[in-house]
DNA sequence: CCTTTATATACCTTGACACGTATATGCCCT
DNA sequence: AGGGCATATACGTGTCAAGGTATATAAAGG
């Protein structure tokens, strides 16, 4: 598993990826939105993590997995000698999803799991 | 092979599509630049046509491949939504480059075009 | 402590795919 | 027509990665 492209190769890695594009998520989290057992997840998360996709700072019992960008500007860099090719695409994409951020950033979620005033008081690993 | 993803997983078919993002390609031209056996260019070729990366046309015995813009978006449609981990990057790499492009093509002022006017008339398949 | 919860790892099996070698197809030229 | 060049395909083989099942580690809480 020598690329980063392979790493992307793998469809749960990337719906994994996908997920922790919204927020860092732990284990179990991930495991019941994408409704994979939990052993196929820790094993993609280990390959992300060893490749420098993510990072995990634990809590309690818990780890929480966030994205780290350095190997996603790796395979854009890839990218960019092809731009001419998608570039206008993009721009009209990026309009478009800036819009909406606008419109649903300003409702926020209801934190659950309190156990505690102000848990996650995280330890990296 | 379901998704553009496993395609440019394999270092070889990327380092195929990068030579054909400068212009098009033979076979033999590619099997020389990348110094890769001559079946190997051919399945890798076929795998990139069969999954839309690429097309090619007929002139004479040789075959010219030449990039298709789709699935290349497609792989940078993915990676949109996570642009804030790289967008900045991106943004920058891509003023030097255009920068590099003004330089070179106004260079260009004689064209070349060899051998008859108007080569390479290919008939696609 | 003992149990429950959360996550990680070990082992095995299976299948996909990349490669090498050999051969087929097809076009050009004399 | 026949030989040579350019490209495609067929076949056999080895490797490696992903999934399933079972088990290990570790913290929490009663």
């Amino acid at each position: 598993m020598e690329s980063v492209f392979e790493i992307i190769a793998e469809p749960n890695r990337r719906a994994i990826l996908s997920l922790l594009a919204s927020s860092q998520q732990s284990v179990g989290e991930i495991e019941r939105q994408l409704r994979m057992p939990q052993p196929t997840v820790s094993k993609h998360l280990r390959v992300l993590r060893e490749a420098g996709f993510v990072e995990s700072t634990v809590d309690a019992q818990r780890r929480l997995y966030r994205l780290k960008p350095e190997p996603l500007q790796e395979v854009v860099a890839w990218l960019v000698p092809f731009r001419r090719f998608w570039s206008a695409r993009v721009d009209a994409l990026e309009r478009h999803l800036d819009r909406m951020d606008e419109a649903t950033t300003t409702k926020r979620k209801a934190r659950k799991r309190p156990r505690g005033a102000n848990r996650e008081r995280d330890k990296s690993e």
